[in-house]
DNA sequence: CAACCGCCCTGGGAGC
DNA sequence: TGCTCCCAGGGCGGTT
């Protein structure tokens, strides 16, 4: 499940083989994705260029050159089971590979998602700023756009646990259900607690620690579960140097008290009740 | 409007 | 061995 890290991995990953190539074709197997796979990309396709790879939250952006307009974007997000593969033409293909780009230096970028959680999206001669999917996204990150008291404004008269406050896309993009668990646990914050309560210093320990935690896994490659590859098929090592996400009643790597499970907005939190307050 | 909840999807693991 | 059930969970859309 690629979150923000995965993602950027994924985007370094795919930028030397992708960078500068054109698209031959494109071949949309199984259009249905979370949404329909625009068919424009068939024409609007072949015979441009990638000029670059960018990233906004985990939306993937491809910037795509053709003869008419400089400005287009191809957006590619990998919901929950999403997988970008660079491959040679004669791999055979699996099941779930739904898309394949096919490029001028003879390879495949191949797209595979067995859930079909992801997103392909097309964005002519324009940004992303102004988009329905993106207009409304807060601030990145791993910039100075996010600040403790950027969120200790946002959260004023908000009642709702932080947990759910920080994986809100609108708040802060990039922040899943994985890095918001390990955040919390460092910054010694319980996860529900409500955002109206907690202060100005808690925030800006906080925003410390996500940034920590998705600096650390960008530095690991991403977290290696069930479904991320980089994208050179090797996987990413960050799993085992998880503090409390996946160790639910395994003893806190602190004080030693066995960690807790429960249940928000139908994902798993593990917490130690008696660090995080 | 804020907050919440159900839904989309498939594979893998547990339990019987 | 094969069946059923549950879980993974980002983000949307409908409801409270």
């Amino acid at each position: 499940m690629p979150e923000l890290p995965e993602v950027e991995t994924i985007k370094r990953g795919l930028l030397p083989h992708i960078k500068n190539t054109v698209i031959k074709n494109i071949i949309i197997r199984q259009p249905a994705l979370r949404w329909p796979v625009p068919s424009i990309l068939k024409t609007a396709l072949p015979n441009s260029k990638i000029t670059d790879i960018t990233r906004r939250g985990k939306y993937l952006l491809f910037k795509i050159k053709n003869t008419d307009s400089n400005n287009n974007l191809l957006v590619i997000h990998l919901g929950m089971s999403g997988s970008l593969r660079v491959v040679d033409p004669d791999i055979p293909l699996k099941k779930h590979d739904h898309v394949d780009i096919i490029l001028d230096n003879n390879k495949i970028l191949r797209y595979h998602d067995p859930r079909r959680f992801g997103a392909i999206l097309w964005i002519e001669n324009g940004s992303v700023d102004n988009h329905i999917r993106f207009k409304d996204l807060g601030p990145e990150p791993l910039t100075d756009n996010l600040t403790g008291e950027y969120l200790f404004n946002k959260a004023k008269n908000k009642k709702l646990p932080i947990k759910n406050f920080i994986m809100t896309n609108s708040n802060v993009v990039g922040v899943g259900n994985i890095y918001a668990t390990e955040a919390l646990f460092y910054a010694k914050i319980n996860p529900l607690k409500s955002v109206d309560l907690i202060t100005l210093k808690e925030w800006n320990k906080l925003v410390l620690e996500i940034k920590k935690v998705l600096e650390k896994a960008i530095e690991c490659g991403g977290t290696t579960l069930k479904d991320f590859m980089h994208s050179d098929g090797k996987p990413g090592y960050f799993k085992q140097q998880l503090a409390a996400y996946g160790r639910a009643d395994k003893p806190c790597i602190k004080c030693h008290n066995a960690l807790s499970t429960i249940r928000q907005q139908g994902r798993a939190t593990v917490y130690c009740e008696h660090c995080q307050k």
